[in-house]
DNA sequence: CAATATGCTGCACACATGTGCAGAGTGGAA
DNA sequence: TTCCACTCTGCACATGTGTGCAGCATATTG
């Protein structure tokens, strides 16, 4: 049996092979360094003959770039995590940075950061995530970008980029309001995230507005589950609510589930239903589910942006919290 | 505004604070390293005070080992491969490893390897991809695993681990027959995937096995739209079927949104329909798809398995294609 | 032709770390 | 005391790369 050869290709190989020096080697691979034609030339043949490729992680010593980007996300059950992590990823991609995916739930976190630190990233992406203070003060003294997206942090040095989540959930209060409900349950996200927090305070603030009081508060925790018990509950309380708005698709997708399947009632019938994501799901024609947009293309460039800032050295913008506006998007779960 | 400090710290740092040598700071974060005790906690205690985290990428050069292990996924709008790259990400991080996450259609893939050759990442995970030979062998020639999941490539060099695809196409076509079927359509994913191929000769085997022949075969591309495409075309042929196999859930869902939406046709009542995947989708009431189990945790495992063991310097086995046995999971959309 | 400018190359150092090896220090036994 | 075994420490070299600097060859100008 033939043993394949397991040395390492250096730059030093590609240059003997080339007949340069190993510096002519380097400058072929870095833009604008002074490599005439020719030489470059050499170098690239001997590097593909010999299937050359520069070491990152060496260069990074010198430059004190890596060029990866950390991502700390949720677990992708959720649609609209997926997308993100999606776009998000496929948008450093095009910027040339390559992303390092830890997946991490509340506890574990701050050891997903050591490792992100130990990796040298050039910048942090979170879309999950409360940090510790000690963890954010130490990557933030780093004075490398980091940047929470779609829920904000207790630490100051921390931007966030989030959707207008209490606006959002104004708007559907507004649009339930103008077609005739009066009677709205409320199912709950997590209580630990901002996001889940700001979308039913705002739903309330509007509630209140409107002279009404919720008929009902649930917590569904943001799974397809959780909206599904909430919505037992809501529904076997005795005074059913005519609309029951959800602070995202995946609970909303659970309430229509159970509110047509246990309980037999139809909608928009006799029962409105909306989310918060505007998930792709959300407009197949079976769940056909009014929601709000959060324009996750706009959050990703954003994002993108920041970082790109932060690496490229740009005085570092005070840290703050950016909003972007968000849109209501009426399907068949609320309008016949 | 007080600049903040962007001096790395190394090594030598803790070393000087500890009052001991760099090595010794070295030591300690080796695991099975002589240090004793005593000087163990003045390092840590130094290093925590200094915030240090040994730097991986420096480390990575004298070991020869990245901790890193690249992940070409395709996009995540297939809920599928969602709950795969969260099962394998979060596998691999259990193992000490971090993925590093580039997502590549069939055009970009060499280009995504390039780069994570310049990562020096240990080993490489595929879900997608057609790999063109020249990068493949480059590749392998680097002595380091790579492992297709879901998918085989045409190259020998790469061991893939999928679900007997042709075998479950097999038992969608046996449960049908069984509950009286005889007129199916079938709905194919995207002619490159090997997936798609054997789950489409499995269904064709299986069908003549009991004498049948398809009534239609479509092409719905793996996507939600693709599948909704195709129920249009074969639906609105005129010899409509009495059950659709889709080649995933996702088609499956589009086809049973046309079919109910667009032709009012009732499921399981006037048609059956099969999904492949078995995604958490499929259980949700709203879907109730009967589907094909590919049993991704244990993919997952194996794939792990297998990249440690070629990490570790296990004798590489001689590279093959694992199957994994798939399992029928019956729900409302084939029986009432 | 001389003087200067231009385009390019190679040397040598720096980056942050792991590890083999020699040797220092300690304790115990003869 | 002397010798040996044992536990630990620090020196020094190696890993693969980017880059400032000096210098070489060639082109341009006076």
């Amino acid at each position: 049996m033939i043993r394949k050869t397991k040395v390492q290709i250096r730059s030093l190989d590609v240059a003997r092979l080339a007949g340069v020096s190993r510096s002519a080697v380097s400058r072929t691979y870095t833009t604008g360094a002074y490599v005439s034609e020719e030489t470059r030339q050499k170098v690239l043949s001997a590097a593909e003959m010999l299937g050359y490729a520069p070491n990152a992680l060496a260069r990074s010593l010198i430059t004190k770039r890596t060029g990866i980007v950390g991502i700390v996300s949720t677990d992708l059950d959720n649609p609209f995590y997926a997308a993100l992590l999606q776009q998000l990823g496929t948008a450093l991609q095009d910027a040339g940075l390559a992303p390092l995916l830890l997946f991490g739930d509340e506890n574990s976190t701050d050891q997903q950061i050591t490792q992100m630190m130990s990796y040298r990233v050039d910048a942090l992406a979170m879309t999950n995530a409360t940090l510790s203070s000690r963890m954010a003060a130490r990557f933030a003294a780093s004075d490398k970008p980091i940047v929470a997206i779609n829920r904000y942090l207790a630490q100051e040095e921390i931007t966030s980029i989030t959707c207008d989540n209490a606006d959002g959930a104004a708007k559907v209060v507004d649009h339930l309001v103008e077609i005739g409900c009066r009677k709205i349950a409320f199912v709950a996200g997590h209580p630990d995230a901002s996001s889940s927090r700001d979308r039913e305070s705002g739903f309330l603030r509007q509630m209140a507005q409107h002279g009404l009081s919720p008929t009902l508060i649930a917590v569904g925790d943001y799974t397809h589950y959780g909206g599904a018990e909430a919505a037992r509950r809501i529904l076997g309380a005795g005074k059913t609510p005519d609309a029951i708005a959800c602070a995202n698709d995946l609970m909303a997708f659970g309430v229509m589930d159970v509110a047509r399947n246990t309980f037999g009632i139809n909608i928009p019938g006799q029962l409105k239903v909306t989310g918060f994501d505007n998930s792709s799901l959300a407009d197949w024609p079976s769940h056909a589910l009014t929601s709000v947009d959060q324009n996750v293309a706009k959050m990703v460039q954003l994002a993108v942006a920041l970082i790109l800032a932060g690496i490229t050295g740009t005085p570092q913008a005070t840290p703050s919290h950016l909003q972007i506006s968000s849109r209501l998007v009426l399907r068949a779960s609320t309008i016949g």
